[in-house]
RNA sequence: GCCCGAGUGGUGUAAUUGGUAGCCACGCAAGACUUAAAAUUUUGUGGCCUUAUGGCCGUGCGGGUUCGACCCCCGCCUCGGGCACCA
C-alpha cells in the first residue's frame, strides 16, 4: 500500500479527480444500453447576473448523490444539466445597458458552468441544452405549431389534428362535435361551413385550436412593459399585486393574446396525479389551482314587472307555488330569451334561494337595463365596478357591495317562488355562468351579503346528528318518536352570562329545551319553556341560531328513542321578574347561570349545545355542511347527496364540471423570448411557418426596451412586420416545458428527439427542484407532455415519475438570501476554503432535504472535520493477511495474544455491526432522500472505527464506497491510495451482511408502571419469564416493586419489560 | 376566511412510526498539548434538587385513550406555505 500524504489537500484532490472523471467519460449516458436506466434530472437554472448562492446547489447535490449511487449500483444514468436562458433579467439588463442579451446570456452560461463545475457534479455535459439557442428553440417553435394545428376531441379524450376537424366540418358541421372550445363557438352545418369565407373558416377553427388567439384581460405591468402570468405575480404591500421579478405594480388590461388551451387537459392533469410519486402538498396545490368542481346548471326564469303589460304571455308564469312544467318555461325562454342560468354545487339548497345575483359585467344585465326602475343606480354601480382595480377588489374583500335590479325577479324552478335579482361584484363573470343562486342560510358569502342588505334567510338543510355513545346512545332498532324541539340560549338582562338547566337525576347541564306543542310558534314555545323551568317571564327574542339540527338519540328520562328537529333560538331577558317555579317531579330540573360555557363540564354529551354555543361566539350562523333537507316540499327528509340528484332531475338542470384554472396566456411583449412562428396574412387569416423553415430566428433590434404601448420591440423591426410575423414572443416557461425530452437526444437535427431515445429514457425517474414551480413549470410540463403523448411522440403521459423538492437555504439571519440583506454566501468561496466535498456533505447534513434552513457558517466546520477524520483513518488501516508487527502486542481487553485471528475478531467486533448497519442505512436513506440521517449514520460509524486501534482495509473500503456519493473526490483519492485501479463508480455498491446487523446482546429496558427503573444487558432472544426474574432480582428495580402486588407484565421482545404494580392494597 | 404542513436543549436536528426523548453535529465549559494562540485531542453539556448514589420535571398549551404517548383522538395557541369572493 502506498503511504498516504499527511495533509488533506482538497484543492489538489478535487481538481485531479474532476479531470480524471472527465477523461474517463465517467458520466456519459448511453442511449440504448442494456443496463437498466435511471433518468435523474434537476431543474435547470435561470442564469442571472447574481450568480449562484449556496442555496441553489442543494437540489443539484442531492440529485448528484442519487445519480452517483445509481451508477455505482450498475444503472445507466442520464444526469444532464442545461440553462433556462430566455427571460426577463437578461432582457432587463439589455435594456439598461443597451447590450445584446444574447451576448450577455452566453457569458452568464459560461460563468454558471464554471460555478457548477467546481462543486464536482457528475453531469453529462455533452448533452447540455440552452433554451435561447436557435437549434433548441427550433423545437419549442415546432411544438407550438403542433399545438396550433390541434384541437381537443372530448369524445376520445385526446388532442387530434385540426385537419381531422376540418374533414368533420365539411361532412356534417360541428353540431355533434364534442370538443373543448371557445364558449361562443358558432354551430354550423356541413353546407354552411362550405359556404363560409376563408376568414370565417379561419375564425371558427381558432375557437378549437389548442394554441389560439383571443382577447383577454391580462395582468399588465407598465414598468416592465409586458404582460405577466398569474404565477409571475405576487402580493405586494397594501393588497396590491406586483411582479415577482422587480416588484413592479400590476394592473388589468385587455389585450390581443395567444393562449394555450390547458383547460382541455384539466381532468387529466388531476387524475394523472394519482399515478406519480410527488410530495402530497405539490399535488394539493395543483389540484386547488385547477379547482375542479362538479355542480349543476339551473335555469331561473326572469320576470320583468314593468313589461308584463307589454308581453301578456308572461303574466301566466307568476302564479304562486305552482309546480311549473319546465317545457312551458323553455318555450317562454325561447320567445323572450330571458332566463338566467346559474351554476351551483349545492342544488340540494335550491329551496333556500332567496335572491339571485348576476355579475355586473354579465350580458344579461344590458338586456335587463331598460326594464329596471332604478336604471341610473345600476349603471352607476356598473361603472364603479369597472373602475375598480384589482387592489380595490381585494381590499374590499370583506365588505360586499351590490345593487338590486328593481322591477326584475327570478322564478325559482323548484317552487315557483319569485325572488329579487341583484348585481354584485362578488360574483365573477368569468367563472361558471356568471350568475349564482343565493342561499344565505348555507353559504358564507351569500350570508354576508344578505345580512348587509337585509335579505331573507331560509334554512333548508338540517345538520344530521346522532348520539352514538353514552346514555343518549340511539337505538336504531327501537320505535322512534319524532318531535319538533327548541333549544333556547337565554342571556342575563345585564351581565354576560346564560341560563343553564340542570337535570338532577342525570347530572346533565343543557340549555333550556323542550318539545313544541301543537300549533305553537317556536318562539312562543321557547318562552313557555323558559317560564316553566326558570320562572323568568319577560324575554326578548334576538335571533335564530343558524339552521336546525336533526338529532337522533335515546331519552333515558322518558325511555324514548327520539328523532328531533331542534332549532336553536337566542333570547335576552328584559328584567328579573320571575314567578315561583314548581319543581318538576319527574325530571327535577334546577337552573343556574353560566358565564363562560365550558361545554365539556356543563353540557352532557353536548353535541347540539356546543355547536349552538360556538355559533353564538363566532357569530357564524351559516351551516355549509351536507345534511337532511327541510322546508323543501316533497324532498324533505332526503340527504343532501340524494337531493342533488332528485332536484336536478325535477327542475331539468344539467350536471356540469367547472374549473378555476384558465387557459394560459402564451404571449409576452418582449424581445428576449422565442418568436412565435406564425404569419399574419393581409386577409386577416394566420398561416403557420413550415417545419422546414424553423427556427424562425430572433432578429436584431435597435432597442430592447418595451414600446410601452403593449407591443413587443419586434414591432419596430420593419422587415419583421412586413413579413407578417407575429410580434409577440413566447413566455419564459415555453422552453422549460419540454427540455427534459431534449436531453435524451440533444443533437438531433430531424426530431426533437429520436423515437429510440424517447422510448429508451421514457420519463424522468427522479426530478429535483424547488416547490415554487408547482403551478407554473410543473403544471405546464405535464400539459405539454400529455399533448405530445396524444400525438404519440412521447411514450408516457407523465413527464416526472418522482418529484422531490429542496427547501430553501436562508441566510444565517433566517432571512431569504439576497444582496439586500447582505447575507449571501457564495459557493465558490466555500469550495475555496473548505472544498467541494465539505460543501456537499454539509448541504446534505444541514437538515431534512425539504425543509427551509438557515445557513450556518459555524456548522460547516463539522463537515470539514468529518472529512479530515476520514482522511486520517487511512493511517489505521491494516491488511488482514499482512498484519503489522505491533498488532499482536497490543493488549486488547486483557486477552493474551494467543492468536492473530482471535485478536482480529475482537478488533473487528468493535465496529463491524455498526458498519453493516450503516451500509444498509446509507443506501436506503439516499433513495428516500433522507441525506441528513445517512451522514449522521456515517459519522457514528466513523467514530466507532476511530476508537479501534486498527481498521481492516476491506472494512475501510466499504466505508469509503458508501461515502462516495457525498464526498466524491476525497473518497476517490483514498480509494486509489488503497490500491484500487477502477474508480469507485465502477466497483459496485457494497453489500451488507444481514447476519451482522443483529447484536448478540441487547439492552432491555425495565419499566415499573411505565417509568424506566433499570436496564438489563441480556441476549437478544431472552424470553419473558427469564427477563422478569432478572428484573425482580435487580437492585434498582426491586425497590420499586415493593409498594404493591404485580398485576400485569408487558413484555416487548428485544426492547423492554414493563411491570405494572398495583399501589397500596 | 378556507385548505395543507410544522412546533423537541443555547442552535441545526434525531427517535426503529406506540416502547430508554435528545442520536449526530454546531456552540459552550473544563482538562491535555503549546512560551502563547490557533489547530488537534479528552471529558462534560435539557432543567431543577442532591457530595455522589439517586430523585422530580420535561417534546407549543389544555384534556383524553393506553401498562406505556414527541407519535393516536378531541379542543386551543403560534409559525410557515397555498388559495383568496371560483358559487
Amino acid at each position: 500500500m502506498k503511504s498516504a500524504p499527511k495533509v488533506y489537500d482538497h484543492k489538489k484532490i478535487e481538481s485531479k479527480w474532476q479531470k480524471e472523471w472527465e477523461k474517463k467519460g465517467a458520466f456519459k449516458a448511453v442511449t440504448g444500453s442494456k443496463k437498466p436506466k435511471k433518468y435523474a434530472l434537476s431543474m435547470f437554472p435561470y442564469p442571472s447576473g447574481a450568480g449562484l448562492h449556496v442555496g441553489h446547489p442543494r437540489g443539484y447535490i442531492a440529485n448528484d448523490v442519487y445519480a452517483r449511487l445509481m451508477r455505482t449500483k450498475g444503472f445507466n444514468v442520464l444526469h444532464p444539466m442545461g440553462f433556462d436562458s430566455f427571460g426577463l433579467p437578461a432582457e432587463q439588463y439589455a435594456i439598461k445597458t443597451g447590450n445584446n442579451p444574447k451576448v450577455f446570456t452566453d457569458q452568464l452560461v459560461k460563468q454558471y458552468r464554471k460555478q457548477l463545475d467546481i462543486i464536482g457534479f457528475g453531469y453529462d455535459w455533452s448533452r447540455q441544452v440552452a433554451t435561447h439557442r436557435p437549434e433548441y428553440y427550433k423545437w419549442t417553435q415546432s411544438i407550438f405549431l403542433k399545438l396550433y394545428g390541434s384541437w381537443y376531441n372530448k369524445a376520445k379524450d385526446r388532442a387530434e389534428s385540426i385537419d381531422d376537424l376540418v374533414k368533420i366540418l365539411e361532412k356534417s358541421g360541428n353540431g355533434k362535435v364534442n370538443a373543448v372550445c371557445g364558449a361562443d363557438t358558432k354551430i354550423v352545418t356541413g353546407s354552411e361551413w362550405k359556404k363560409m369565407s376563408e376568414l370565417e373558416k379561419h375564425n371558427l377553427l381558432m375557437k378549437y385550436r389548442l394554441a389560439y388567439e383571443g382577447e383577454s384581460e391580462v395582468n399588465w405591468c407598465p414598468e416592465l412593459g409586458t404582460v405577466l402570468a398569474n404565477d409571475e405575480i405576487v402580493d405586494g404591500p397594501n393588497g396590491t399585486q406586483v411582479s415577482e421579478r422587480g416588484g413592479h405594480l400590476v394592473e388589468k388590461k385587455s389585450l390581443r393574446q395567444w393562449f394555450l388551451r390547458i383547460t382541455a387537459y384539466a381532468d387529466r392533469l388531476i387524475s394523472g396525479l394519482d399515478t406519480i410519486d410527488w410530495p402530497s402538498h405539490i399535488k394539493e396545490i395543483q389540484k386547488n389551482w385547477i379547482g375542479r368542481s362538479e355542480g349543476v346548471q339551473v335555469k331561473f326564469e326572469i320576470r320583468r314587472v314593468n313589461l308584463s303589460s307589454v308581453i301578456p304571455a308572461e303574466a301566466g308564469i307568476q302564479s304562486e307555488n305552482s309546480n311549473l312544467d319546465p317545457r312551458i318555461r323553455e318555450d317562454d325562454n325561447a320567445r323572450e330569451g330571458l332566463s338566467i342560468e346559474v351554476f351551483t354545487t349545492r342544488v340540494d339548497t335550491l329551496f333556500g334561494v332567496t335572491y339571485v345575483v348576476i355579475a355586473p359585467e354579465h350580458e344579461l344585465v344590458k338586456k335587463l337595463l331598460d326594464s329596471v326602475s332604478n336604471k341610473k343606480e345600476v349603471e352607476k354601480y356598473i361603472e364603479e365596478v369597472k373602475n375598480k382595480t384589482a387592489e380595490d377588489r381585494t381590499a374590499e374583500n370583506k365588505e360586499k357591495t351590490g345593487v338590486a335590479l328593481k322591477g326584475v325577479t327570478a322564478i325559482n324552478p323548484a317552487n315557483g317562488e319569485e325572488v329579487p335579482v341583484w348585481i354584485a361584484d362578488y360574483v365573477l363573470a368569468s367563472y361558471g355562468t356568471g350568475a349564482v343562486m343565493a342561499v344565505p342560510a348555507h353559504d358564507d358569502r351569500d350570508f354576508a351579503f344578505a345580512k348587509k342588505y337585509r335579505l331573507e334567510i331560509k334554512h333548508v338543510i338540517a345538520e344530521d346528528k346522532v348520539h352514538n355513545s353514552g346514555a343518549l346512545k340511539f337505538r336504531p332498532n327501537e320505535p322512534i318518536v319524532k318531535r319538533s324541539v327548541i333549544r333556547a340560549v337565554v342571556k342575563h338582562w345585564s351581565e354576560d352570562k346564560y341560563l343553564i338547566l340542570n337535570w338532577k337525576d342525570h347530572n346533565w347541564n343543557t340549555f333550556i329545551s323542550g318539545g313544541v306543542e301543537n300549533d305553537e310558534d317556536l318562539i312562543e314555545s321557547a318562552k313557555r319553556e323558559v317560564e316553566e323551568e326558570t320562572g323568568y317571564m319577560n324575554l326578548k327574542f334576538i335571533r335564530e341560531i343558524g339552521s336546525p339540527f336533526k338529532v337522533k338519540f335515546y331519552a333515558p328520562h322518558k325511555n324514548q328513542n327520539r328523532e328531533d328537529i331542534q332549532q336553536g333560538l337566542c333570547f335576552q331577558l328584559i328584567d328579573s321578574e320571575q314567578k315561583e317555579v314548581v319543581e318538576d317531579e319527574k325530571t327535577k330540573h334546577s337552573f343556574g347561570w353560566v358565564e363562560e360555557l365550558k361545554i365539556k363540564d356543563t353540557v352532557e354529551e353536548g353535541i347540539i349545545d356546543s355547536v349552538l354555543w360556538k355559533r353564538i361566539q363566532s357569530e357564524n350562523f351559516v351551516s355549509i355542511d351536507d345534511g337532511v333537507l327541510i322546508n323543501s316540499g316533497k324532498f324533505d327528509g332526503l340527504s343532501s347527496e340524494e337531493a342533488r340528484k332528485e332536484i336536478t332531475k325535477a327542475v331539468g338542470g344539467k350536471f356540469v364540471t367547472k374549473y378555476k384554472m384558465r387557459d394560459a396566456v402564451f404571449a409576452r411583449q418582449r424581445y428576449w423570448g422565442e418568436p412565435i412562428p406564425l404569419i399574419h396574412e393581409k386577409d386577416g387569416t394566420i398561416k403557420s411557418l413550415k417545419e422546414k423553415d424553423l427556427p424562425l430566428e430572433l432578429p436584431n433590434v435597435k432597442s430592447y426596451a418595451p414600446t410601452g404601448n403593449a407591443e413587443s420591440p419586434l414591432s419596430s423591426v420593419k422587415s419583421w412586420v412586413k413579413a407578417g410575423y407575429e410580434t409577440n414572443t413566447m413566455p419564459g416557461w415555453a422552453g422549460s416545458s419540454w427540455y427534459f425530452l431534449r436531453y435524451m437526444d440533444p443533437q438531433n437535427k430531424k426530431y426533437l428527439a429520436s423515437e429510440k431515445a424517447l422510448e429508451y429514457w421514457g420519463q424522468v425517474d427522479m426530478y429535483v427542484g424547488g416547490a415554487e414551480h408547482a403551478t407554473g413549470h410543473l403544471l405546464y410540463s405535464r400539459f405539454w407532455n400529455k399533448f405530445l403523448h396524444d400525438l404519440k411522440i412521447v411514450p408516457n403521459e407523465e413527464p416526472f415519475k418522482v418529484l422531490r423538492n429542496q427547501g430553501m437555504i436562508l441566510g444565517a439571519d433566517h432571512r431569504k438570501m439576497s444582496k439586500r440583506w447582505g447575507n449571501v454566501v457564495n459557493p465558490d468561496d466555500v469550495v475555496k476554503t473548505y472544498g467541494a466535498d465539505t460543501l456537499r456533505v454539509f448541504e446534505m447534513f444541514i437538515g431534512p432535504f425539504d425543509s427551509q434552513l438557515p445557513w450556518s457558517t459555524d456548522g460547516i466546520i463539522g463537515s470539514r472535520r468529518f472529512i479530515e477524520k476520514v482522511w486520517k483513518l487511512q493511517y489505521k488501516v491494516v491488511d488482514k493477511n499482512n498484519l503489522p508487527s505491533n498488532f499482536l502486542s497490543l493488549n486488547h481487553s486483557g486477552t493474551n495474544d494467543s492468536g492473530g485471528s482471535r485478536m482480529a475478531k475482537i478488533l473487528q467486533g468493535k465496529y463491524e455491526n455498526t458498519l453493516h448497519k450503516t451500509i444498509k442505512k446509507v443506501g436506503e436513506d439516499i433513495e428516500s432522500f433522507n441525506f441528513n440521517t445517512a451522514i449522521s449514520a456515517m459519522m457514528i460509524c466513523l467514530n466507532e472505527m476511530e476508537k479501534s486501534e486498527f481498521v481492516y482495509k476491506e472494512d475501510f473500503e466499504k466505508f469509503i464506497q458508501i461515502l462516495y456519493p457525498f464526498a466524491s473526490h476525497v473518497t476517490e483519492e483514498i480509494w486509489s491510495l488503497l490500491g484500487n485501479k477502477k474508480i469507485i463508480q465502477d466497483s459496485g455498491w457494497p453489500k451488507y451482511d444481514p447476519k451482522k446487523l443483529v447484536n448478540d446482546t441487547i439492552k432491555l429496558m425495565v419499566q415499573v408502571n411505565g417509568k424506566v427503573r433499570g436496564e438489563l444487558v441480556v441476549s437478544g432472544d431472552i424470553k419473558e419469564g427469564e427477563a422478569l426474574e432478572l428484573a425482580k432480582n435487580s437492585e434498582s428495580v426491586s425497590k420499586w416493586l415493593e409498594v404493591g402486588e404485580i398485576i400485569k407484565v408487558v413484555f416487548v421482545p428485544g426492547r423492554l419489560i414493563n411491570i405494572v404494580v398495583k399501589i397500596g392494597s
